[in-house]
DNA sequence: CGCTAGTCCTGTCTGC
DNA sequence: TGCAGACAGGACTAGC
């Protein structure tokens, strides 16, 4: 669910818990720890010293230097409620109390996210690829990850280790952007439709964070509240619906196993 | 190496 | 109203 954007969007609205302290963790699934190098029960006491985006983790570090990172899958959810209000909803898998009143409720109902651990973010970060919204990321970086290969475009866009952050609809909504097909072998772009697309998917990217993420049905920032860039999809949920831009009927289909939503008329 | 299909889960929607 | 089946924003693995 939660992609570059929406994450961006929850750590913007959590960031008022930064210089925080923990004071009780209750860890109602054991199972959704992925990864753990130290007792869930040591980060009781421990301030949270910052909160980062890294592709779609979120990054809490703890005042001894240790980390408790989260990644919400496809139906997961973070935010606050205040501690003597928690939801009495189903899959919430942890909770952070805190002691400025509120607590921090983890939600995943598909349990596809999950929580780890961590003395460093090193073994679990090395592996992703350059955030697109830095300056690392270039026609020129796309440009080489692209080089003779004949993996559809989408799927090499999607393929965390080359390119981390992009999920399913900024995807589709940046390949609708750069007039690109998402299933033309990733080799077959030439410099200018890589130009375009590296400026296509920062464009979206931050269109996103703008609206504050894209809510289809489960997305919440840490307040609890939906986004509204849904409101500005130009591909991705339309279904045959008429393209915005040139009237024709869009069209779906299934690309490395994801569906994918594009203009046959606007995009090559 | 490249790609597909299967896997982990629950919830929601569609069609009968 | 019930039920079966398809599908969902992610990421990993096995196997051809």
């Amino acid at each position: 669910m939660p992609e570059l954007p929406e994450v961006e969007t929850i750590k913007s609205s959590l960031q008022s818990n930064v210089g925080v302290r923990i004071v009780r963790v209750e860890l109602r699934r054991e199972d959704i720890v992925r990864q753990k190098d130290f007792a869930i029960g040591e980060i009781e006491g421990q301030t949270i010293t910052a909160l980062e985006r890294r592709a779609k983790f979120l990054d809490f570090s703890l005042a001894d230097g240790r980390h408790l990172v989260l990644h919400m899958g496809m139906s997961g959810r973070i935010y606050q409620a205040p501690a003597d209000q928690v939801p009495a909803e189903k899959h919430i898998h942890l909770l952070l109390f805190l002691n400025n009143g509120r607590c921090l409720v983890y939600q995943d109902p598909r349990r596809f996210g999950g929580v780890w651990l961590l003395d460093k973010t090193e073994r679990l970060f090395s592996r992703l690829g350059v955030e697109p919204l830095t300056a690392a990321f270039t026609p020129a970086y796309l440009s080489r990850a692209v080089k003779g290969r004949k993996i559809a475009i989408k799927s090499l866009l999607l393929d965390q280790r080359l390119i981390s952050g992009i999920g399913n609809i900024y995807a589709d909504e940046a390949l609708f952007a750069a007039g690109i097909r998402p299933q033309r072998p990733a080799g077959s772009l030439n410099e200018e439709e890589l130009k375009a697309l590296v400026r296509a998917v920062k464009k979206v990217l931050r269109q996103g964070i703008r609206q504050r993420g894209t809510t289809f049905r489960d997305f919440r920032d840490g307040d609890n509240r939906v986004g509204t860039f849904q409101n500005y999809l130009q591909v991705y949920g339309r279904g045959e619906e008429p393209c915005r831009h040139c009237g024709q009927p869009l069209q779906v289909e299934r690309v490395g196993g994801r569906s994918a939503h594009f203009c046959p008329h606007c995009q090559k």
